[in-house]
DNA sequence: ACCGGTTCGTTCGAATTTGAACAACGCGCT
DNA sequence: AGCGCGTTGTTCAAATTCGAACGAACCGGT
C-alpha cells in the first residue's frame, strides 16, 4: 500500500468540474422534461433506447444494462410506462423467463413530441456551450471513461 | 420557433459519452464508499465541504448550494450524519432561523479515513483514465457547462 | 435425461430524493 | 412602529432507487 495520490489543482479542477456539471446537466434535463413532456430523465431514455432497437423492443436485461441501472429499478419504469400505453411488454418466444419492453405507437408518438424540446435542452445545458474541439476531446476521453468502467 | 438541430454524430457522440461516464462513474463511486467507508456520495461530499470551510460549518442553505441538492434532501441528510456523531447542528446567532450544520471532530475522522480509498477509486474511474491535455480540456469545458448553469 | 451453476425478471423492504406547504423570521421602505 | 415580501429550515406525502431474496428456467457436461 503506498502513499496516497491526491488530486493537484487541475486534476482537482477536472474533477470538481466533471461533478459539478453531471449534477447540474441532469437536474436541468430532468426538469425540462417533466416540465414539457411530463416524463423523467429515465423514462425518456428507455423510450430512445427501444425505438432504436430493432422491432423498437429490447430484453429487460439488455435495457437495464444500456441504461446503467438496476433490473429492479427497470422493472418499476417498465411498470410506469406500461401504464401510460407507453409501453408492452411481450414474453420471450424461445426463453419463457425473457420479457421483451416493446414501444407502442403511442410511446413512439410521446418520444417524437418530446424529442425537440430535450434536444434543445441538452444543446443549451451542454453541446453548445463546447467548442468543436473540445466537443471531440470529450466524447473521446470520456467515451474512453465509461468504457473502462464496463 | 425553427426547425430541430438534431445532433449531429459528434455531438451524439460527445453527449452519450458525458451521460454514460457520469452514470458509470457515480455509481463506481458510491458502491466503493459505501463499502469501504460506509458512507454514500452525498454524505460523503457533506464532510467534504464543511471540512473546507472556514470552522468547518456552513448554513443550511449554502451547503445545499455547494451540493446541487434540495433543501430538504440536506436536512435528511444532515439528520443522518448527526445520528452517526459526523455532524452536529448549531443555531445561528445573528438569525434565529439560520441553522449552521458543523462538522464533529468524530466526522473529521472518517472523512480522514475514507478520504484515501476515495481519491482513489476517483482515479481509477476518471482523472488517471485521461491524458494530460484532456484534464485541461475538461476542466475548462465542464468548468464553463457547470457556470452557465446556475 | 439429469445435476450444478447461471441467468431472467419480479417482489420486497429500506433508503433516499424531491417539491409543496408551512411557520417563523429578517429586511427595506414608508 | 408597521407592512409586505423574500428567506430559512423542516415536515409531509409521493416517487424513485437499490440490493437481496426468490422462483423459475436455461445450459453444458456427464
Amino acid at each position: 500500500m503506498t502513499r496516497t495520490r491526491w488530486l493537484d489543482e487541475r486534476e482537482r479542477a477536472a474533477w470538481r468540474g466533471f461533478l459539478e456539471a453531471s449534477h447540474r446537466v441532469e437536474r436541468a434535463l430532468e426538469q425540462q422534461l417533466k416540465e414539457d413532456a411530463g416524463l423523467s430523465h429515465p423514462q425518456y431514455e428507455v423510450l430512445v433506447r427501444l425505438a432504436d432497437a430493432p422491432g423498437r423492443e429490447l430484453r429487460m436485461t439488455e435495457l437495464a444494462r444500456l441504461l446503467i441501472t438496476s433490473k429492479s429499478g427497470l422493472t418499476y419504469q417498465i411498470g410506469q410506462l406500461e401504464k401510460r400505453g407507453h409501453v408492452r411488454r411481450r414474453s420471450c418466444p424461445t426463453d419463457v423467463r425473457g420479457v421483451f419492453a416493446q414501444l407502442t405507437d403511442q410511446g413512439y408518438e410521446a418520444l417524437r413530441q418530446a424529442a425537440p424540446g430535450h434536444v434543445d435542452a441538452v444543446r443549451t445545458a451542454l453541446i453548445d456551450v463546447l467548442e468543436p474541439d473540445e466537443l471531440d476531446v470529450l466524447a473521446r476521453a470520456l467515451g474512453r471513461v465509461g468504457h473502462r468502467l464496463r
